[in-house]
DNA sequence: TCGTTTTAGTAAATCGTTTTACTTGATATA
DNA sequence: TATATCAAGTAAAACGATTTACTAAAACGA
């Protein structure tokens, strides 16, 4: 592949010249620039990657660390953050911790486990010298990622740093659970069940915290049975339909559609409809959302949304870097209802 | 970050003793040789990536290009892909080109489009210096992506490369149309409508090639009318369904799960049910399919495997590379029928 | 005209490794 | 004893860019 001192030859000038021409600050004429610039371009020259990111202590690279690939949430968030670090001309580096088992179908919640696996791919990430690191979660745990002393710019997206020194950006889920609960009472219902998910999630108690709330606002006792802890997976949406329709509900909100369609299961077999003897709602808007019959309303998780709001306050703090800012925030993504037909109107 | 030069310093050897040492083929006395390691385990060193690219013109760095990140298809293929490389101690480097038009549904079908694309996707990867590159399609495209005297190793996974210079990597849809028609024909079926893709696109065509081989070698003349082309999508299953009803067909091959659950959509609107009234399958084992009521019958795509297998040749190529291999070859990845309720026997 | 400033450009150092060719002292060989 | 071999290690060049400090020539001001 062409060198500096190639084109430098051909054009007969140095290769600080042409340094200077292609991103240097110094003045060179007009003329020579012309000249360099057309060779640059017929050979189509590009800068050696590794002389520059040798040279200069900056790569311009990004690294992402994800959790898992393969759970439905990694890809659109990652998707987007790539696409806005392409655009402002950052690359990316991605990692996969792996931390989802697919047979299983449930993370690896020992801490100790994923930081064995978290600071070797951060130490990677270091010795490549990126300039900044996103951390996308999977699920919502309370993520240690970073020490507080931590020398490049860094960020957590799809939960919360343990850590305030770091931004992260997350989803509402306060409001989420809210919005969902008073959605159903404006339905008609009082009588509300909830699937939720793990107890010692962040996901499940934040929007159990927006679920409290609407009833409260509403005047509606919180009753403790109504409350069904589940663990994310279809199963456990059929064992709570089963135990909430004990309670009298007449509609269940779940936090997953996976747990919803564990619902869908339970009316199935015991010949019941949702949308007709019972309300459903669910949360995330997966693909199987739109397949199950009837359609589940549920409330969509903006992924796309969170993943260039990350790449933007990470590009924002890489650009802004002289003044060392303190501004790690909170940044909150509000979630969106999808209305279909697994809920009715309560006569 | 601390450098070779300082671990030299510190264990009083000079920096050749250390890369040697470290990566070396040179006699080092066991004496020093712990002793470099000890300092080298006790300060965390790793060698600058940067440095050492530039001085070896080896990175390691294996590209892949994937047409798109949001398709399902491409994050379980990438994922082993990453996996594999990483165990074998290359990394990856990740370029999306973003060729899925999430609202419309569709890919980008337009080849300058794609080309318009391609081309600077693989100049990136080229001036990263990149070992090999791995392009993974997302639909059965013919792929011209590489000029014939491409200087780096690179194949094509999950579509066919149209120059044979270039080993690709597919799963083998003759067999599959074929093994899902023997499937259906040993349940006692013997008119047996498909709903195939789109009539220009690889799986569609050798699916169909399958399909009437299975016809044959059973007897059962091919009746063209039992075909139906769709378009991927589930309204275009719910089409079909409705003309290959009219057929008179007893069975339904669909070319994936989502026409199959526009059968399904069909099927529910006119009061009958996969499995009772009609056999239904599916191709992909997409998640939607376990949700399906009834559960698809479907023919699962092994993307895991053809993640590993395309890591595990793209390697095994880097390493002989001294022995310039001209072995580029088609491999073929089986699917595997996966049984669920939606299929029954014919009486 | 003489000194000063500006313009256009360059030589050389530098980044952190790997690798080649060399050195030194010890040991084996004839 | 003289020479060849060997083990252990090093000096220095190389990789390809960027950047600092410098220079030669031209332009300017009085």
């Amino acid at each position: 592949m062409i060198t500096q001192k190639e084109i430098a030859d051909m054009c007969g000038v140095s290769t600080s010249t042409i340094s200077n021409i292609l991103n240097g600050k110094l003045k060179v004429s007009e003329a020579t620039r012309q000249r360099v610039l057309e060779v640059v371009r017929k050979t189509g020259y590009q800068p050696n990657y590794f002389a520059q990111g040798m040279r200069k202590q900056k790569t311009n690279i990004i690294g992402i660390i994800t959790e898992d690939l393969i759970q439905f949430s990694s890809p659109p968030i990652i998707e987007r953050i790539m696409a806005y670090c392409e655009d402002m001309n950052y690359r990316t580096i991605l990692v996969n911790m792996r931390m989802y088992d697919k047979w299983l179908n449930t993370w690896y919640e020992d801490e100790k486990k994923l930081q064995s696996v978290l600071q070797p791919a951060i130490q990677e990430l270091l010795s490549i010298k990126v300039d900044g690191i996103i951390y996308v979660a999977g699920h919502g745990r309370i993520i240690n990622c970073f020490p507080d002393d931590f020398k490049v710019p860094a960020m957590v997206v799809y939960s919360y740093s343990k850590s305030s020194k770091f931004t992260s950006v997350v989803i509402d889920d306060e409001k989420g659970g809210y919005d969902m609960t008073r959605y159903l009472i404006s339905r008609g219902h009082r009588k509300i069940g909830v699937i939720a998910g793990t107890a010692d999630n962040m996901h499940t108690q934040k929007r159990c915290l927006g679920y409290q709330k609407a009833l409260y606002e509403d005047g509606i006792l919180y009753n403790p049975d109504w409350i069904r802890y589940g663990d994310w997976q279809r199963e456990s949406g059929y064992q709570g339909c089963g135990q909430l329709l004990n309670e009298g509900v007449t509609a269940i909100f779940c936090m997953n559609d996976d747990m919803a369609a564990g619902v869908y299961d339970y009316l199935y077999e015991h010949g019941m409809k949702a949308g007709e003897d019972i309300s459903i709602a669910g949360y995330d808007n997966m693909e199987i959302s739109k397949y199950l019959k009837p359609a589940l309303t549920t409330n969509e998780i903006p992924f796309s949304e969170i993943g260039t709001k990350s790449a933007e306050i990470m590009i924002r703090s890489l650009m802004e870097e002289s003044e060392d800012n303190e501004s790690a925030e909170v940044v909150r993504i509000p979630c969106q209802i999808i209305e279909r037909d697994s809920v009715r109107d309560l006569k």
